[in-house]
Order: C-alpha cells, then structure tokens, then sequence
DNA sequence: GCGACGCCTTGATCCATATCAAAGCCATGA
DNA sequence: TCATGGCTTTGATATGGATCAAGGCGTCGC
C-alpha cells in the first residue's frame, strides 16, 4: 500500500461517528467486546477499516511489527516460510482473531488472505492509548494471548507426536469447535495444501488420509471443501490418539 | 501439598521484611525486574518461595489453574501427554522464566522438576492485585506472552517441517543462546529423553544424529550433557534448513 | 572392587509418510 | 463445445526415522 492510499483509507476509517465499531460484524468476538458500546466513537478513533485482496500477503515475516489487526470477516492463514520453500501454517484466522501477539520487534510470521478478507487495523501506538484508556482490555488480551497460547501447545503435540489420521482427525474437529453454528457439516476455507501445511504433511497424504476417514464412515466428502462428520465420539478418541 | 504445609510455607513466604525479593537471584531476569526496588516488600507479600526436589510434578494438565509461578533456580520441562503415553515436551523453563500463561482455568501442560528446583509461586488473584498496583507489569506480561507465542511458532515449524539434523542443530543454537554466559559449551539439564520428547524424535535418533554432528566436526560430544559448538555458522545454516 | 541398574549407543529391520508420476475433475474462457 | 490450467486423487516406489534388539558405560551402594 502506497502513502496515499494508506491515507485515504484512514481517513475514511476514522470517522468516528459513522458507526465503524458500533455495527462491526465481528465486534461481539472480539476483543472490542469489553469497551461499552458508548465509546464506540472512540474506539473508531484509533482503527481503520481495510479491504484484503484473495491470496494477497498484509503481514510479512521479518517486517517491523507496527500494527494489529483484527479480522471482521473472511479468513487468513498465518504462517512460515523456510528458505527452501517448506512451509508451516501455524494457525487459520476467523472472524473476531486478534492478528500479532507473536511478535517482538518484527513479525514473527506472515498472514495471507484466503478469500477476500476485511481487517481492522490497530497502531501499536493507538492500541497502547486504548489500553490505558479501557484497562479492562488488557485482561481480554492477555486471554487473547493464552487462549493463542494453549492452541499452540496443542499443535506440538500434534505436530511432534500424533499420527496423519490422528492430525486429520484433530483438525476437522478444530474446525468443527470454531465454526459458529457447530453443525456437523463443516466448511473448509483453505485448499488441500493449507491443510497440509498445517498438519505438517504432504497434500498426498492429507487426500489419502481423508478418503479412508471416508471408507471407514467417520466423515463424509460430499465436496472438496465440505465434510460431513459422520462420527463424532470416534473421530474425537481418535484425535486425543485413543 | 497439603493444608497445613501450605500455610507454613506461606507464613513463611509473607516475611517481606527479610528480602526475600529485594535479594532474589532471579529478579534482574524476571517480571519482577519492572517492579521498583522500593516495592520489594509488597511484591513479598504476594509471593512465596517454594523447593521442588528432582522428578517432581509441580503442575499438573488439566488442574484448576490456580497459580502462576517464576522459577528462580534450577530447570523445568512442560509437557503434555497423551492418554498411551506419548509425551510432548513443549518448552524447558530456567531461572526467570514465568509459568502458567498457557492456562485458561486448566493448566494446558504439566510441569516437572529436572534436578533440583526453586520457585517463586503468585496466586491468580494476587497477581492481579500486583498488576493493578505496578501497571508496568501489564506490559511486562504481555511482552512474556509475545516472546512464548514467538517460541511456540518456532517449534511449530521445527516439528512440522524441519528433519531430525535440523531440529538438533535448532535445539543446539536454542540452549546456546539462552545460556547466561553464551559460551561455545553447553551444559544440557535434560537426558536424550528429554530431548526427544522436546524435539519429536525417539532417543535412538536424538543419539544416532548427535553422534553424526559430532563425526562432521560440528560439535564435540565431551560428556554425555556437555556439548561444545564447534561451528556455529555452520550449524545455523543447518538449523534454518539452507 | 564389584554387581546392578539406568541411561546411552549402535546395529538390523520395518513402516508410515514422502516423493515421484500420472490421471481425473472442475471451472473458466475462447 | 472444447481446450486450458489448477487443484485433487490415486498409484508405485523410496526413505527418514521408528522400532526392535543387543551391548556399552558410568555411577552408586554395598
């Protein structure tokens, strides 16, 4: 994003009274969700509104750290890269995900929109004056932070000690947890290789693993991105590997 | 620990005229180093020091999470388990090291003396007394979670992606680094098992590995948990995968 | 000093998953 | 309608690390 660019859409955003905040989709899951919807202006006041192409990458690994974001809606996945091209995805954010815990100075991974995407972008500096402003979001954030926390540590031990069946297994349930309406039909917003990338596996071995799931009635494929899951009490005792 | 104990540990522990925190060996490396030396006192009253003798569980996944702790000598391993046993050792906790941020009202891990092991234990409601009162222990705090997020996505990446060469070379450069004096030779506080278990392999290759480093002049294996680097740059390239 | 026990190392073999290769299967646009 | 290109699936083969199985080597107590 060029100067200008970045500058018109923080005006546009940061009109305070046009009801940015307050009518904000992902505001009831958000960390927003602890400031009284009075000083909603006020929150505006430090957020900007931004629209992120399908595929395009808005936070770079490396780069300086100066902004947060929060995603209002659509989804990206947060990863990185080896410099032989290995890729790990370490997780896939939603609605409501708050975007930059993990980073010191500079990013500490890379967020890519799958989809189109739209944020709200936080400063470090403006984020700093809100929590001094509304102290009860520095308990939101540190929930944030744990929450972001234990998911992590389930992911090692997925990563470090379960098997291909045992990770598709933990995954479609993950996905099934995080959906809002909890149906057994569960839509996947990454492609094959995202799975992958995420369960530290092979697309081939994702495409393998998933169709036996099928032949042996845990899940059901009825497209590529939407499974059935036929069999919950079985798919979670194999998910926590027996 | 039962009742009882617990009191007199407490009672103990609440002396904060007796320096008990202005003389902490681990203060300079800790939250507390946010805390005014003045201040000692009260940041006494909220603390109690507690010895772990070797082997010993000290918290345990899945209970309620009741309290925080720092260590202030000695090592831990924070681990997770799976119902056959497989474990997945997601960090080592040294002098400094604050613990209990991956926790909603569970512990996520479980935590286990390696050697002997002094701590420093904060109830969750006197935290939150001393974060209201020092506010630059928010701060403090939120800069412990970013670190541990940063070091979890690292491991995510280790185990997801890098080979067994990779992950020993990683693992080699991580304990050099976090050393106090960075010295080329380093002491490891944990068996190969330990090791393992931290980098998702068996100990038939964490050995089989160590041993081909040491045969291509990398590093020298003096004792069994003493290991000199013998070619940083090399193993850094090894460790970043080329 | 000596036996025993608990790591650690080394060797042989196996196997889960990666890699290599070739079709399918849509969706898209001419 | 048909060609194109990008996923995804499926099959054949390879391989890194696991597993199984001995030994080795300190350390500790007696």
């Amino acid at each position: 994003m060029d100067a200008q660019t970045r500058e018109s859409i923080s005006m546009l955003g940061s009109c305070g009274s046009c009801g940015q905040c307050l009518h904000c989709e992902a505001r009831s899951r958000s960390i927003c969700s602890v400031i009284d919807p009075d000083h909603m202006a006020r929150l505006a006041q430090y957020s900007h509104r931004l629209a992120v192409s399908p595929g395009k990458t808005f936070i770079q690994e490396g780069e300086a750290a100066s902004d947060f974001f929060i995603v209002t809606s659509g989804h990206a996945k947060l990863f990185s890269l080896m410099p032989d091209g290995r890729r790990q995805i370490m997780g896939f954010a939603q609605a409501g995900d708050f975007l930059g815990l993990a980073s010191g100075a500079t990013y500490a991974f890379s967020a890519e929109a799958l989809g189109s995407l739209s944020l709200c972008r936080f400063s470090r500096s403006g984020l700093a004056l809100l929590r001094r402003e509304f102290p009860d979001l520095e308990n939101r954030l540190m929930e944030e932070a744990s929450r972001e926390l234990v998911q992590a540590q389930k992911s090692m031990m997925l990563l470090g000690r379960k098997t291909a069946r045992e990770r598709l297994a933990s995954f479609l349930l993950e996905q099934h947890q995080r959906s809002p309406t909890r149906e057994i039909v569960i839509h996947l917003p990454m492609s094959r290789t995202g799975i992958a990338d995420y369960l530290g596996l092979t697309i081939e071995t994702v495409s393998r693993t998933l169709n036996a799931l099928q032949r042996e009635k845990l899940i059901a494929i009825s497209q590529v991105t939407q499974i059935t899951l036929l069999n919950l009490p079985a798919l979670e005792v194999l998910a926590r590997g027996g």
